[in-house]
DNA sequence: CTCATGTGCATAGCTTGCTATTGATGTGCA
DNA sequence: TGCACATCAATAGCAAGCTATGCACATGAG
């Protein structure tokens, strides 16, 4: 009992089988998880970004982008063009099958966020997130340098 | 602006940030992050389980929980003992190592947990934890058979 | 007792994360 | 102009997740 009594009180524990959950069923919908999503959304008005930009407007590291990217571009989904203002870079941008992609994943995300928050009252929802967000922003500050 | 929009109001992407931020969090402070956390809690009272038992309690699949344990066998902090009522079984159970261990994975849990919530005034703890419950069996749901 | 079926676990392969390291390129100051 | 330092991205290695597959053992019905 000692165990299932952390787990049922733990933030840390349910955010970690939520956010396992969320990327289940988002597998189900579109055969990949949370990893190409934030590069679905930044590029799915047809603009470019570098490796870099991609990194920030994801809050993930470097190499997971690169991955990421080495993924997507294996697939089909991204090209890489060289920046012409810097020769370390490369402008990334979707295919058309990526731009088709972008589109289901973003119905995918809509309809599982839904069914996950279908379990909060209406008014629930936006303090679930500002909670959530609050939440992100702390643990954000544990991790800077003192 | 359109991902970032996205980003701000994606219950999915926002528990990803977070227990992303946890487990950095529990790594900074342990050396390790969420995998051993459910098997030190259970076993954390002298008692010994099965594979099969862990993954119950841990709420992960059965090959996670067997590389998981490899780890720890490896590590010296558990060790597994052939079941005596089933030939196809191990029973597991914490070394004194693994004990000591799961004294600091404890401590390191409840100061993380104590730092991410301290963003939450106290009457919203309770809240944010029933309502990520209620996300998680929402998500439970979604991937069950029809 | 035999055998069909179920169960527990190991293993392979992949994804999505991270830290650490390295090489190429860019920047700014003396 | 040269050089110290910063920046961008590739790569290595590992952890923690998952699905799929296969083997050894357990179970229950005929």
């Amino acid at each position: 009992m000692h165990m299932s009594y952390e787990r049922e009180t733990s933030a840390g524990y349910l955010t970690n089988w939520a956010a396992r959950l969320f990327a289940r069923s988002l597998e189900r919908r579109i055969g990949t998880g949370s990893g190409p999503m934030p590069v679905f959304f930044a590029l799915q008005d047809g603009s470019t970004m570098t490796q870099k930009e991609l990194v920030q407007v994801a809050a993930v590291e470097q190499p997971t982008m690169a991955n990421t990217l080495n993924r997507m571009e294996r697939d089909g989904l991204i090209v890489r063009t060289p920046d012409p203002d810097d020769r370390r870079s490369a402008r990334i941008a979707l295919t058309p099958l990526g731009l088709e992609r972008a589109e289901a994943a973003f119905r995918a995300a809509v309809e599982v966020n839904d069914i996950a928050t279908s379990a909060l009252r209406p008014e629930e929802r936006p303090a679930f997130h500002d909670m959530l967000r609050r939440v992100v922003s702390a643990l954000e500050r544990d991790g800077e340098p003192d």
